[in-house]
DNA sequence: ACAAAAGTGTTCATCCTACACCCATGG
DNA sequence: CCATGGGTGTAGGATGAACACTTTTGT
């Protein structure tokens, strides 16, 4: 392909990081490694990797979580550009970060050793290599905006999942506690919940009903204008 | 500098792409210039350019408007990488677009006749260049999410300003008409506009008062979870 | 029987929406 | 004096927040 005037430019290293968040019931977690190489090799970094010529960045990323995790179809969204000329140690690169849900039971432990990866609550996170401290931060803050007119947080439950769970998740994103009367309200007004007779009986004595998120009366729904909790 | 163990990998041009916000009274305005440089010499195009070595995307940015505009201290966000392989022509260039929002009557007339530049309203934008058009709608939808929660509004007017001007501002934006006196009623009540005893008289003949965006009751207000139009 | 978590309604305050007339002034 | 755009208040509906007791069942 001819780069015609193009020639003279600059060309930089662009990378992809990737925050990946997990949920265990109780605390969000984002998926740490132990970078494998110089510099920094063996400081806790999010996963990540560089841009080839022949791939986007969605492509990138999704390559790269897929090394990480054996993962296809992770909820992910592009989050934001790094590009401060010092970001990293070894030379001018830009990174373009993105964050990923994914249902923690479904993660592959195997793999996780490879990369000497860990699940780290994110009021305990590491200290990170770089700029990776703030893409966390960045990261958390979107979700945490996101989540409130989105249905996403789905993408960090089971595919069955209880009213109690749920309300776990969402106050855990929001570092803040919820009315569990009006939540069950809010969310079963919303009319994309589809209640299952089964229970889930691990975590209490009477039961909690199961429900499954209904992605097609969530569509009808999404012409226009929704609120979430 | 060491680039390291990254030497390998693959450099790829970056680039940035502006899309200039204005407000004319009436419509909102998008800047746009006549390509410069081959490829698609000639036609209509976001201000762009590239990201040199020794400067962030950020700054890249500045450096471009500036270009265009002669203007200093703009209201500016990083937008979204784009990163199609094949987003343009000539080779493998991304580019991270930003939105800027600027005052059109301090606009230098001046500098637009170098570039070509000229202002369309958002729903009469020409055929641009590469996925241009994707990044103005992208820009159009952000501003719209963001203006209801953000003060970003006023940096599209004046220093002065009527709250006629302002709400149609925000119908401009919305594309979609307010109520009066709902709309005066929630602006004041935010407490972050003062009045001035100054009318604007040019628009009617019994004129309008002018008011200024108080930045400093603004931002004691925005300690916590501030709701806008 | 009791401990532990699930489930369920009502009231009150707040916010949003709809809506119409008078005012000031330049021509 | 009249046409034009500026300015103002209220009532009804919807939404959000606060709040406590009963149910189920494993131990």
């Amino acid at each position: 392909m001819d780069i015609g005037k193009y020639k003279s430019h600059d060309r930089i290293l662009v990378a992809v990081d990737c925050i990946i968040f997990g949920f265990d019931g109780q605390h969000l977690q984002a998926l740490l490694i132990k970078r494998g190489f110089e510099p920094e090799k063996g400081k806790w970094s999010l996963m990540g990797g560089f841009v080839n010529q022949d791939e986007s960045t969605d492509d990138a990323a999704i390559r790269i979580l897929n090394q990480l995790t054996g993962m296809d179809n992770i909820y992910m969204e592009q989050l934001y550009c790094f590009s401060d000329v010092n970001r990293d140690l070894a030379g001018r690169v830009i990174s373009i970060a993105y964050f990923a849900l994914i249902n923690i039971a479904d993660y592959n432990e195997q793999l996780q050793s490879e990369h000497e990866a860990r699940w780290f609550p994110l009021d305990k996170i590491p200290a990170l290599v770089f700029d990776h401290k703030e893409m966390v931060a960045t990261a958390k803050a979107r979700l945490q905006a996101k989540v409130t007119n989105h249905p996403i947080g789905f993408e960090l439950l089971p595919e069955k999942f209880t009213l109690p769970q749920l309300q776990n998740l969402y106050e855990a994103i929001y570092e803040s506690e919820l009315d569990k009367r009006n939540f069950t309200k809010k969310i079963l007004a919303l009319g994309i919940l589809n209640k299952l007779d089964e229970k889930e009986k691990a975590s209490s004595k009477k039961g909690a009903f199961y429900y499954v998120f209904d992605k097609n009366k969530y569509r009808k729904l999404h012409s226009e204008g929704v609120k979430f909790i």
